[in-house]
DNA sequence: ACCGATTATTAAGGTGCATAATAATCCCCT
DNA sequence: AGGGGATTATTATGCACCTTAATAATCGGT
């Protein structure tokens, strides 16, 4: 009996089996990191009336009363231009205010309204939350990790 | 003559020391790692015709010859009908190719083309060139690390 | 031989970014 | 003073990418 011939002839190359190319690319991952982030925030924040980007532009308002839209830009490497409708969208959800700058009158002070102060102690604590579901899979230690290397990445 | 005013009466309170509460964030700084990774992109791909969501459903064909549509969305995490648009984009380019699938008519096969196979070595190239300006910022050891983090982070 | 499930595609909508054009103010320099 | 370039902000427009909903074709089990 020469052969138990259990193998077919050519390779058994599993179906499912796909060959990812990109699975060592950081940009790639981080690509991919970034789609799971805005789901996580799209569950949570479900209903509060915010975007991504609106929310990260309020945060830096409350954190900040009084700063002034090109600061935000440079903060969060986006456009003046995009600040602008992003800020517009917040003053109509009652939540930011515009106040002139007797100082320099080109540029526009930005300030939570009382409500919006009141509506962001619920928009910190959820996105406690969602950062906390976003990064599930690491232990505490590696998260920090994280957070240090993604700084360290951004930094220059 | 009554008072030089020298000092404002308020706190002086650095102009520029933005208060960051984001800084900590995962989300976060992964959103802000994606635009940077996208401006990369974009400074080594110009002229190449393809874009970042482009590139990787080509990537997943080129390793992945006779791939399917449905296995790209879920390799990628993204619904068939966008990448029913991007193969579009593929095959209006000549890089790629739709074969019909013998055994299973509703699906279609996705084939690099030889144009594509030839335009896929040099994109290939600028791929690892534009990942190492990515993340020059990380030493080798790190770098292996973030990509560590990011596979275990995005698992599940 | 039907009928629900699967696969793919098109159509339409929304978010988030960009560039370009416009407007107002500021500041320096003669 | 007063003129002119630089700064600040905003609007308008467009592109990339993702979604859901609707349509079409095929598959597979009863």
């Amino acid at each position: 009996m020469p052969k138990p011939a259990p193998e077919p002839e050519v390779a058994p190359l599993r179906e499912n089996a796909i060959v990812s190319p990109l699975a060592e690319s950081p940009a790639f991952l981080v690509r991919l990191a970034q789609l799971r982030a805005f789901d996580e925030f799209h569950r949570n924040f479900a209903g509060l009336g915010v975007t991504p980007a609106g929310f990260s532009v309020f945060a830096l308002i409350v954190a900040n009363p009084g700063i002034r839209p090109g600061a935000i830009a440079e903060e969060l490497r986006v456009k003046p231009s995009n600040v602008a409708v992003l800020v517009n969208g917040l003053v109509s959800a009652g939540l930011v205010r515009r106040e002139a700058d007797q100082a320099e009158l080109r540029a526009s002070l930005l300030h939570p309204t009382a409500a919006g102060s009141r509506a962001w102690r619920e928009m910190d604590r959820i996105q406690r939350e969602t950062d906390a579901q976003f990064a599930a899979g690491l232990t505490p230690a590696e998260r920090s990790q994280f957070v240090t290397l993604l700084r360290k990445l951004l930094h220059r």
